[in-house]
RNA sequence: GCCCGUGUAGCUCAGUUGGCCAGAGCAGGCGCCUUGUAAGCGUCAGGUCGUCGGUUCGAAUCCGACCUCGGGCUCCA
């Protein structure tokens, strides 16, 4: 046997250490800078912990903390240190599970007596966290049999059921069990890998309590959670921080109360909300433009019911498959009706109205369709999650060859009409059959394969999720990132031959064969609401000029200048600008400064020099103020923007 | 639905050993000021202190129940 090892190294380069060499006697070979920003190593593909010896032969690449891999065991790490200061602060404290989550980490507990934290309880557990950092515990790995294991955590029920499930994402696997130990007295079940040692730790932040049901299940035992968020560095930490306040700033609901857009009248009731004039110019705005683009792209528009008999959702399989998301049903004259929790049924009856040729195909109903859905008082959340649900909904019945074409241009639709919103950002998950489906694997097959032809096409970047797929079809989810970074679920599109065929849809062919037709069910906006939520914190409520609901406001210096101003806004009134105009009993400042905290996107002020030269001084929402502008020229310039972009 | 938190004027918030008529700023009405780029001055009005019940001579304040909203769990547009 040789006294040294040989390691393959990601760029193909190899290296040779003595025999017993670690993770980190390697990153240390390297360079100094990577020794310290190294969290673990993995080893031919494999999380390791950077004290263990690596193997001869093996390919080794070091994981360092600027990386989303190595964040994830920060976090992790993190996680462990919150769960060793609680146990510590709070004897009998019984621990779950730890993981690290997107942008931080989270630890379930169960107190003694039911008691719960408190906001001091967090300062505590902080300073406590703060103490085991500073000091600089390794992180030892063990390795126990299940029934070692066991013992180990006798006094820990959710760890030992974690141990007799064998669970290998939490640290037990093929009857091994493993732990990472902080000190004589911490130890955690866990897969690792960790940090060397928690020195390495620090740039942290608890954030907040919350409850949260163990495993996830209602039925099982509500535990105590923290969340915290912990970074590789200050600054990282800190750019955190800063973007959780600018979210807080762009908050919809608080923006839609500031500019008077929307409320939610508890007289009415939780998710169901109205739209004030302003909200709602904005609303029409955006389902204007939609029908406009729509129309353009082969779309037919239809209305259709709120309310419909139970025999229709019977034979949809809604009542099945969805009753838990309906509204109770209605009793009237003998019969029992619902309201509607999805449009498709009543586009299906509006496709079953008559024959249908292969010439019509593909047939595409459009509909702003408000649907209503039971959520649970708890899961609401502002416009992003409502009871009342505005779908832009479209059905698409096409012939099986039509498929794939259908969809692509469809994907086309979708990302030309979100960008037009300033979203360009799309990332889209394909999610294919699952275990338990209807219909014909062949089928969804071909399906899928339409699906991910579509997505290739159209260039957006996706991930297939494996078996996320609904019963009855594959989909597409299309997400889409906002002016922060942030991920929003926005369109969706599905491929459906369940339907078709519960109410035997047919066409007759070009061989005067009857034929039964797909249907694509998709959404693009998702939610009329959501959208309007989501657009809200995107624009941090300064909608570009074509969605403003005042486009201009119109300011005179002295009153003697208001009969010129008033002839400003009638000649803007006149080429379709929405302004308006404040009488000077405030001092310009102040007028200003209402116009720029409404967000209105130009303000023109006009005094004696504009009186004299048809001319406006021109204070737009961003950017320098410019006297002396001519009218008409700000008219000109306005030009393309006072109404929604139209698509060539 | 469950856990935790919250609820005082349209908005943001003061108001604890339980004690005279519950306060401020902003917003709103009225008046003065006649204003050149983010807060001029004065004045008036506005509150069943979430709701209901209890304790007390006396409750915004203590107790209970319910409701709203917020953060989570779960689910999803």
């Amino acid at each position: 046997m040789a006294d040294s090892i040989t390691l393959t190294l990601p760029d193909g380069s190899q290296r040779a250490l003595p025999l017993g060499s670690t993770g980190a006697t390697l990153a240390a070979s390297i360079g100094s800078g990577l020794a310290r920003a190294a969290v673990a190593v993995v080893v031919d593909g494999a999380e390791t912990d950077l004290t263990a010896p690596l193997p001869d032969g093996a390919a080794v690449a070091v994981v360092t903390t600027d990386t989303e891999d190595g964040r994830h065991i920060l976090r992790h790490s993190t996680a462990h240190v919150l769960a060793q200061a609680v146990l510590d602060l709070f004897p009998g404290a019984k621990f779950a599970i730890g993981p690290p989550i997107e942008n931080g980490f989270y630890y379930d507990f169960e107190l003694p007596d039911a008691t719960t934290f408190s906001e001091d309880d967090l300062v505590r557990i902080d300073t406590r966290m703060r103490a085991i950092i500073k000091a600089d515990q390794p992180f030892i790995r063990e390795e126990h049999t299940q029934g070692e294991g066991i013992e180990l955590f006798a006094d820990q029920p959710y760890k030992r059921e974690i141990i007799e499930r064998v669970d290998a994402a939490e640290g037990a696997v093929g009857g091994v069990v493993s732990a990472h130990r902080n000190s004589e007295h911490f130890v955690d079940l866990c897969r690792g890998p960790h940090v060397p040692s928690t020195g390495r730790l620090g740039h942290f932040k608890l954030q907040k309590v919350a409850g949260a049901y163990w495993r996830g299940d209602e039925n099982r035992p509500m535990l105590q959670r923290i969340y915290g968020t912990a970074w590789e560095s200050k600054a990282a930490l800190e750019a955190h921080l800063t973007m959780l306040e600018e979210a807080e700033k762009r908050d919809h609901r608080r923006l839609g109360l500031e500019l008077d857009l929307f409320h939610f009248p508890p007289e009415i009731g939780g998710g169901l909300p109205v739209f004030h004039p302003k909200g709602g110019l904005i609303r029409k705005l955006m389902e204007d433009y939609s029908r406009a683009e729509h129309q353009r792209a082969g779309y037919e528009f239809v209305y259709t019911p709120h309310l419909a008999r139970s025999t229709l959702f019977e034979k949809s399989g809604h009542l099945d498959w969805y009753a838990d998301g309906m509204y109770p049903p209605m009793e009237m004259e003998g019969a029992t009706y619902y309201p509607k929790p999805m449009n498709c049924p009543m586009h299906i009856l509006i496709y079953q109205s008559r024959q249908r040729s292969y010439r019509e195909l593909p047939l595409r109903l459009f509909e702003f369709g408000t649907v209503y859905r039971f959520e649970r008082s708890g899961v609401l959340h502002g416009l992003t999650r409502v009871r009342g649900i505005t779908q832009d909904d479209s059905h698409i019945f096409c012939a099986r060859d039509q498929l794939a074409d259908e969809l692509a241009s469809l994907l086309q639709f979708v990302m030309k009409v979100l960008r037009t919103f300033g979203l360009t950002d799309f990332e889209a998950e394909l999610a294919t059959r699952p275990e338990k489906f209807v219909g014909v694997a062949e089928e969804w097959d071909q399906a899928t394969a339409a699906l991910a032809d579509a997505l290739e096409r159209a260039g957006i970047p996706y991930v297939v999720a494996e078996g996320e797929g609904a019963f009855y079809a594959p989909k597409i989810d299309v997400h889409v990132r906002d002016a922060i970074g942030r991920r929003w679920q926005m369109s969706t599109l599905q491929v459906d031959f369940q339907l078709p065929q519960l109410f035997d849809l047919e066409y007759t062919s070009a061989e005067n064969v009857r034929e039964r037709p797909y249907m694509i069910h998709r959404a693009l906006f998702g939610s009329v609401e959501r959208f309007f939520g989501i657009l809200t914190e995107h624009y941090a409520g300064a909608f570009p000029t074509w969605l403003s609901p005042v486009q201009v406001r119109v300011l005179a210096v002295r009153d003697d200048h208001e009969d010129y101003a008033a002839s400003v806004v009638e000649r803007l009134a006149a080429v379709g600008l929405r302004v308006d105009r404040i009488e000077a009993d405030d001092k310009l400042g102040n007028r200003i400064r209402r116009a720029k905290l409404e967000k209105i996107p130009w303000v023109l002020v006009v005094g004696d020099d504009d009186v004299a030269g048809d001319t406006v001084g021109v204070n737009g929402r961003e950017g320098d103020v410019e006297r002396g502008v001519p009218v008409a020229a700000f008219i000109e310039r306005m030009g393309d923007q006072t109404a929604a972009p139209v698509s060539p």
